[in-house]
RNA sequence: GCUCCCGUGGUGAAAUGGAUAUCACGACAGGCUUCGGACCUGUUGUUGGGGGUUCGAAUCCCUCCGGGAGCACCA
């Protein structure tokens, strides 16, 4: 049982004690550090039902609190209206700190997942499709979730799905062919992709034409072969690029051609057992009876959709890989969809309900709307990442550090994911280049620049050989009290997918920190405080690097 | 039309139904003989409208207004 528990049981002990059964006792962090480690509002929701006053309920459950002489509590207060605040004694932060000095590599590691297996399926570009900025947020958000897992224990598996049959593919083989773009032309198939795009919408010729050309790409027609394998692979090599930069080692990579032959199979089952349903030549899914909508499944063409795709997707993943639970992560437009599609997964595999999950994030929006290769106001992950980095490496040459090129990069990497992982994951950002990354405040670098910071004053530290010793002079601070919530915030972010919740903290924390050491020498010779001054900032950089870690933002040595 | 998400200072965001709504950017005024100024201190200014539930609402319910996403052969 941890301090809370402990806590929480005596008060409710208490309130039954008083005669009140039935209500929800609340023990909660409060908004405000300065009123307590925690704090319980039960005398307001009590008083009512005693007929009393609730400031005279709180004075009395304090004095009952106090008696029941709970080692981890220093004082109990009371705050109007009927607030009960407890602070918790020096010797329990004492401990938490040298916690936080000891484990330093699995600081933070929780074990509620221990022996579990989560598959996190993310990023999910289309070769023959330009990365764009859409595959870095869901690329962040989903290297974020997977690392939060794999430190409550799991054992995890990355998988990457990405599109290598389909519409979009025979759109940019048609631009290919009619603009003579070679295969290993990246940018030239991005072009041709949004060539084909647009006059598969305008010209009926033309959206004829790209539609004998998907079949021809099912069916491996040799005419086309040669310059579809040779545009896969060039895209693909493409993308690892962006996987090393972005810090994301897959384990399994599926792909749309090595599913959809499975998927034809389980649609073919399903109308048997008449989950499908035959609609103007198409195989459609009747999602109305469930609540959803319907979703075409086979086209009249005998193509099979996304949606088939994915029913095969799920059986190869099990076919691959043992998991106990399967997280996919995607943009919010595609949340409905799989609704529509795991409710037909779960129809006819009923024991994988449950089992297939899906985590959507807010779209990478631009000021004029949405991003659309038609409207010509894509931005690509590459100009983005090119941009930021030449940005940094311009902040970073200044100071005179070694290593340009990879701290460079390393900080742009960390504004960028840190962009994404700060704001909750149900809201769009509306990307504008010049106001949307900054290098201050509430941003990757800023937290990145505090741990540097720390790493400093440790080296100089050690250089006059002051080592770190926990002991509490007076009461604990907000700093050293913060530091104790950093397992708490990873089990919050977890269980409510929510990886910002890490991110604010991060921040809070180095906000906390620079305020401290703005306001004294922590390494000084003279002062006998100094070495715990050091282990505090020692417990900081392992709270900072460790968080830092599990979010996927890297942690430069020098910046 | 139906379904889902979102409206918080000038801007971008935070707040398991709890206290005086918290940060950052911007603007303004300050701070380096110090361990790194990508920093720190101070000032400025906010819950879309109207009902309801509750001891207590930014949060839950209803309704209106505004924005985004999805809804049959795209991914």
């Amino acid at each position: 049982m941890n301090e809370r528990e402990i806590i929480l049981r005596e008060i409710t002990n208490i309130v039954t004690e008083l005669g009140v059964v039935n209500v929800p006792i609340v023990l909660e962090r409060p908004g405000d550090m300065s009123h307590g480690d925690w704090a319980s509002p039960v005398a307001l929701s009590i008083a009512s039902r005693l007929g009393k006053n609730p400031r005279e309920i709180a004075d009395h459950i304090a004095e009952l609190i106090l008696k029941k002489n709970i080692s981890y509590i220093a004082s109990v207060s009371v705050a109007d209206p009927g607030f009960v605040n407890i602070f918790l004694t020096k010797d329990f932060f004492e401990t938490s700190l040298r916690r936080a000095l000891e484990e330093e590599e699995n600081l933070g590691g929780t074990s509620i997942f221990d022996g579990k297996t989560v598959l996190v399926e993310y990023t999910q570009p289309n070769p023959f499709k330009p990365f764009h900025i859409g595959h870095l947020m869901s690329n962040s958000i989903g290297e974020a979730i997977t690392r939060m897992f794999e430190y409550a224990g799991a054992k995890v598996v990355r998988a990457n799905y990405q599109g290598d049959v389909g519409l979009h593919v025979a759109k940019a083989l048609w631009g290919m062919l009619h603009k003579g773009v070679m295969p290993d032309d990246i940018s030239g198939i991005g072009e041709a992709y949004a060539y084909g795009h647009e006059m598969y919408e305008t010209d009926t010729i033309a959206q004829q034409e790209i539609v004998n050309l998907n079949k021809k790409i099912y069916e491996r027609d040799p005419s086309i072969l040669e310059m579809y394998t040779k545009g896969r692979e060039a895209t693909l090599a493409a993308f690892e690029k962006f996987y090393s930069i972005l810090g994301t080692q897959f384990d399994l990579y599926f792909f749309e051609s090595e599913v959809w032959e499975l998927g034809m199979t389980l649609v073919t089952e399903g109308l048997e057992k008449r989950i499908f349903e035959r609609s103007e030549g198409a195989i459609i899914f009747p999602g109305e009876r469930y609540g959803l909508h319907t979703r075409v499944f086979v086209t009249k063409d005998g193509v099979p959709t996304y949606e088939t795709k994915e029913l095969g997707l799920a059986i190869l993943k099990t076919q691959r890989s043992t998991f106990d639970l399967s997280i996919t992560v995607t943009a919010v437009e595609q949340e409905q969809y799989f609704s529509v599609v795991f409710k037909a997964l779960e129809l006819l595999r009923p024991e994988y309900k449950g089992v297939f999950t899906h985590i959507h994030h807010g779209m990478m929006v631009v000021p004029s709307g949405k991003m659309s290769s038609r409207k010509g106001n894509i931005i690509t992950g590459e100009e983005l990442l090119l941009d930021m980095i030449s940005r940094a490496k311009e902040k970073v040459s200044d100071r005179g550090v070694e290593n340009v090129e990879i701290i460079a990069q390393e900080v742009a990497v960390g504004a960028i994911k840190y962009m994404v992982l700060k704001q909750g994951l149900g809201r769009n950002i509306v990307f504008d280049k010049e106001k949307s990354l900054s290098f201050e405040g509430d941003s990757g670098p800023y937290v990145q620049y505090t741990l540097t910071r720390a790493r400093s004053v440790l080296e100089k530290a050690l250089s006059e050989k002051i080592t770190a010793v926990v002991r509490i002079n007076g009461n604990p601070t907000v700093l050293e009290r913060m530091i104790d919530r950093f397992t708490e915030k990873i089990v919050e972010a977890l269980e409510n997918r929510e990886p910002s919740v890490v991110t604010q903290y991060l921040v809070a924390l180095s906000s906390e920190f620079n305020a401290w050491y703005a306001q004294q020498k922590i390494v000084d010779v003279q002062n006998p405080e100094s070495s715990h001054n050091v282990a505090v900032t020692r417990a900081v950089m392992a709270v900072l690097s460790r968080g830092l870690y599990m979010l996927g933002i890297p942690t430069p040595l020098k910046m």
